[in-house]
DNA sequence: CATCTAATATTGTCATACAAACTGGAGGCC
DNA sequence: GGCCTCCAGTTTGTATGACAATATTAGATG
């Protein structure tokens, strides 16, 4: 998921780059669940870095609407409502289709390589049904179309609305059903891409994310309806 | 442009906010031009605040793309290529055109009065030729379209898009050609907002979008062409 | 048991400090 | 004179410590 530059000039990584994926991660995964408060002081103990990182990479998370500011100035983990969750794919589905499409014209030969194997990877974790490992490949997929799309500005659009779903894809893909049909989907996008087919892979693209996102905000309205939870803490 | 909050509870208004926006104008209105430096303690003296706001700040503003880290870890006001601008505005077009029909169905009496308050003032700076100003109002239009739509999402999707074309939009209006057929777009959106006209609204915005997009991407070609600027520095 | 008050935490901001990387120049060398 | 090297000054990244203004919590009190 997360890949090391390999570029031989300038990569000292930074402190605050380090700090920002940690984070990144710990909300993707449910560490910090939607809701869950974010204190300077533990987040300096549990990454071992100064408040000054933990606050400049918070500054970035905000930004990236993974956090959000509660009502006492507190930084909280961003909590997703059904209707930000539709939203959210409605545009994923517009910007991944622009970026497939794309991606069929513009990818070379090692991309779609790439692509094809991280589709093999994905086939093999669901038919052993571990959505950790799952929810992990998809997104490494839906990243490495981004990045074949060559557009920086579709990248920068779209990553981030593929981090604030991430955490989200889990419970999705649990969703009876999702998992069998989602084969199919990713099944019929590589396809379309193997054969050079833009107009069959963006459509396919969109049938998957429509997919994904039904299941999505039926599960969120589902929870919305059950519990109004007044305050989450954050797994320790 | 910049709106004080006016609500009752909270808003101690952070230095933070200010130095954020003081630099988002700098950046719109030029001042600090594409690719201009940006060096920490300048900017502190500038604004009269630390270091450590200064940075938080310039992490946004980062997130938001509007400042890029140049090859040594410099900051620099994003460059925007041709390319990008037709990304942007492809990317906008798709939203906004969401958004003003979620305008028409959503908006309320007082969001729809303000807005044709903007139109109004809009077509009065257009009458006078007053490019600046006539920016700054184009602005607040996109934007209350936005708010009108209603959607959390679209707006913190569709919003930092709109503040990195800010600076490009007076150039693009003063193509030849492009303040007449403004006004004709300004129009037909207006009109069909006040008709009700969803598809009519979301069609006359994906026109105007275009064009913008046309003089735009012509203006940045051209420029591409005749100067590869190497090194460019911010206005004092 | 409800409330008010005092102790404690948390955030926002500033000032410093210092290492590492980078920049620009002064001299020195050919 | 042109070119190279090494030194001093910049600039960024990071860590600390300090402090005011609020929140939050715990306690004391009726």
């Amino acid at each position: 998921m997360e890949y090391e530059d390999l570029r031989i000039v300038d990569t000292p990584s930074l402190v605050r780059d380090h700090a920002i994926s940690k984070l990144r991660n710990a909300i993707s995964s449910g560490l910090y669940p939607p809701g869950a408060r974010l204190v300077e002081r533990e987040l300096c103990e549990a990454l071992g870095v100064s408040r000054t990182s933990v606050r400049e990479a918070l500054r970035q998370l905000q930004s990236e609407n993974l956090v959000e500011v509660g009502r006492r100035r507190s930084i909280n983990v961003a909590v997703i409502t059904a209707q930000d969750a539709a939203d959210i794919y409605m545009i994923r589905e517009m910007l991944e289709t622009q970026a497939i499409r794309r991606f069929v014209a513009l990818s070379d030969d090692a991309e779609r390589k790439a692509l094809a194997a991280v589709h093999k990877r994905l086939v093999k974790a669901l038919s052993k049904n571990d959505m950790a490992q799952l929810s992990a490949i998809a997104s490494e997929f839906y990243e490495r179309v981004l990045i074949g799309a060559k557009s920086r500005v579709i990248y920068e659009v779209a990553r981030p609305l593929l981090a604030r779903v991430n955490y989200l894809r889990i419970r999705s893909m649990a969703e009876p059903g999702r998992l069998d049909g989602g084969l199919k989907e990713w099944d019929a996008m590589m396809e379309a891409v193997q054969a050079g087919d833009a107009d069959r892979a963006a459509e396919a693209m969109a049938v998957h994310l429509r997919n994904a996102r039904a299941a999505i905000v039926a599960r969120l309205e589902a929870d919305e309806k059950t519990a109004i939870p007044a305050k989450r803490k954050a797994a320790s």
